[in-house]
DNA sequence: GAACCTTTGAAGGTG
DNA sequence: CACCTTCAAAGGTTC
């Protein structure tokens, strides 16, 4: 697989991960779905950057573990009521794995591009541009989704070359339809979701309908510019600058968009400016070499955020300046002002932004989803539920999360090569401010005496009672636990629950159990600390210290496990039938936040907490 | 109107 | 090396 030189920043993964995740691939045929399902899930994600650039060859075996839809997943507060309130609404279809039609692809929803007169298109169509898979060079392109064709178990997109997907309204999980048809009109029914990847995908649809555009793409014209454009969500930004060689169109947002019929992938713009992304992201020596050549800088001019329409490219936001446009003082300039004016600019440096991770690019392509199917508005809930959904993804959805976030990174190295995290940390560029502090919730600081780690808990020595993250040097799901406890912290419940973190640890019965006392210990406390105080009324604190979770889940455990960990340390065995039913055995843990998205969590539904009210 | 909230992941800094 | 901090998205909420 082409790999970039890149830093050895972009492997995603250190190298016990590689390892774990070889193992896992190599016993993962022979994992059942018991014991799939126990494993640590932060190894898992971990591991999918490595399947994902490993994959390609290999057969996608993981479908037959394919793992069953998220449960759903209760929250303490609000968030909770309206998401069960939204799920008897709804069918609880939210927390059903998320349809993923077009993994293979990328589709391109345009029912919010701005592009898009409403009239284009019937308010539940969306069309979706195809996109070869990324990880396709455009000289393999062709050979390798002819082989890919032959191979439809690939987990490599590759095998999807030029198709389009259907998606009827009403359909809420993977019956969406999939055609291999190249050069089809990508026009998708879209019941109200934003297709996954819509965030990645909008950056040229030069590929997607060579020759043979959407009729409703054609009417569509920038009023600014006049010039067709294509459907492209302005939502939904590409990371990087688009170029003026494809006016009004969208620059794939990496490079793996092959150039079909011979057209120039990724053309230079015209201003000096590199397109987005790079063919490929196999850069060859003479795109590298020519890219360098003409962005030595790892800073582009702000007009280069500028798509040729006008449209600022989100990936580099200049820093405000009121447009007190350069001729509107022009005439008063003196020299001191110029000088004045040169530090400004300096600092007008635009922001190129981090590039997207994972997780922010599923974020960023479900939210509107889950805020469809929740009727939730608020970021933070709606993070917590992606944060849930996300770690109930199956590895493969997951591995297409890692896989674009580590090409994102590729790309954006190769972008801005000069450029770091660093620059846009508060106050290193204009416009940005240091952010105020969090304040340590209640418990949190003074909690000193409560290992928080298990580093902390356990020592080095007994690296095998640490949970998965904590070995990863990743932020320790146990302390988490202990912290959101209130039951079982949505966040690390929900995922936990759905994706067992480091089993071996959590099933560990000594660890455990003594861990499970303590977490029950901590849980009262730190249950109400996820939010901070302000957030809550007394009341609201009240009714969520009283929430049952843990008389539910002693109950649970009483009938299930006793000794596990209640947060993902679910017995091997248990995991692949609580997964779908399991979810009753798991569920007590997050008692708190159980919803009616759940049958069985109708006895839970007492704890729904909290909802605006009060304040 | 800026910061916060909330999530995960990546990266950089610190000791 | 371990740990901490910051930022990335996003939009309602808080200050």
């Amino acid at each position: 697989m082409p790999q970039l030189n890149g830093g050895g920043g972009d492997d995603l993964g250190a190298n016990d991960e590689m390892i774990s995740f070889k193992d896992e691939g190599e016993q993962e045929d022979k994992i059942s779905e018991n014991s799939s399902a126990e494993r640590d899930l932060a190894d898992v994600k971990s591991s999918l950057v490595n399947e994902s650039e490993t994959n390609q060859n290999s057969s996608s075996d993981s479908e037959a573990e394919r793992r069953p839809p998220p449960r759903s997943e209760s929250f303490r507060d609000k968030t909770r009521e309206s998401l069960e309130e939204a799920a008897k609404r709804q069918d609880g279809g939210l927390f059903k794995s998320p349809p993923y039609p077009g993994y293979p692809f990328i589709m391109i929803p345009d029912l919010t591009s701005p592009y898009l007169p409403n009239g284009s298109l019937s308010p539940t169509a969306r069309t979706y541009l195809q996109m070869k898979w990324p990880l396709l060079d455009v000289q393999a392109g062709s050979l390798q989704s002819r082989q890919a064709l032959k191979d439809a178990r690939s987990p490599s997109p590759a095998h999807i070359v030029g198709p389009f997907c259907l998606e009827f309204p009403g359909q809420t999980d993977l019956s969406l339809h999939q055609f291999h048809l190249s050069n089809k009109v990508p026009v998708v029914q879209h019941p109200h979701h934003v297709h996954p990847l819509t965030p990645l995908i909008t950056y040229s649809n030069e590929h997607f309908t060579p020759g043979n555009p959407p009729p409703h793409l054609q009417a569509d014209v920038d009023p600014k510019t006049g010039i067709p454009r294509p459907p492209h969500p302005s939502d939904i930004s590409p990371y990087y600058p688009l170029s003026p060689g494809t006016v009004g169109q969208i620059p794939h947002p990496l490079g793996w968009l092959v150039p079909q019929q011979g057209q120039p992938v990724y053309p230079i713009t015209t201003g000096g400016f590199r397109h987005p992304y790079p063919t490929a992201l196999t850069v060859n020596a003479s795109m590298s070499s020519l890219l360098s050549s003409r962005f030595p800088h790892h800073m582009v001019p702000p007009h280069h955020s500028l798509h040729t329409t006008g449209i600022p490219h989100p990936a580099i936001v200049t820093p405000n300046v009121k447009q007190e446009s350069s001729h509107s003082d022009i005439g008063s300039l003196s020299s001191k002002h110029q000088d004045a004016k040169k530090e400004e600019e300096k600092k007008k440096q635009p922001h190129i932004k981090k590039p997207l991770n994972a997780f922010m690019l599923y974020m960023k392509e479900m939210r509107a989803k889950v805020v469809a199917e929740c009727t939730l508005k608020e970021s933070a809930a709606i993070n917590q539920i992606l944060g849930r959904r996300w770690h109930a993804l199956s590895r493969e959805e997951q591995a297409k999360y890692y896989e674009l976030a580590r090409k994102e990174r590729q790309l954006h190295m190769q972008l801005y090569p000069g450029w770091s995290a660093r620059d846009n940390y508060a106050g290193n560029y204009q416009g940005k401010k240091k952010k105020r502090k969090r304040e340590k919730q209640a418990g949190e600081g003074n909690d000193l005496s409560a290992p928080k780690k298990c580093r902390a808990r356990f020592g080095l020595d007994q690296q095998n009672n640490w949970c998965g993250p904590c070995r990863r040097k990743k932020k320790c799901i146990r302390y988490i636990q202990g912290e959101g406890s209130c039951a079982s912290p949505p966040s690390s419940d929900g995922s936990l629950l759905e994706s067992p973190p480091s089993s071996p640890s959590m099933v560990s019965p000594s660890p455990s159990s003594k861990e499970s006392k303590s977490q029950t210990e901590q849980m009262q406390p730190l249950s109400l600390t996820m939010k901070p105080p302000p957030l809550l009324s007394s009341s609201q604190h009240q009714h969520i210290s009283m929430a049952p979770p843990l008389a539910l889940l002693d109950n649970s455990r009483a009938g299930k496990t006793s000794g596990s960990a209640h947060n993902g340390s679910l017995d091997p065995s248990d995991v692949s039938s609580s997964r779908p039913t399991g979810s009753t055995s798991s569920r007590p843990t997050s008692a708190c936040h159980s919803h009616s998205l759940l049958p069985s969590s109708a006895t839970m539904q007492p704890l729904s907490l909290v909802t605006k009210s009060i304040d």
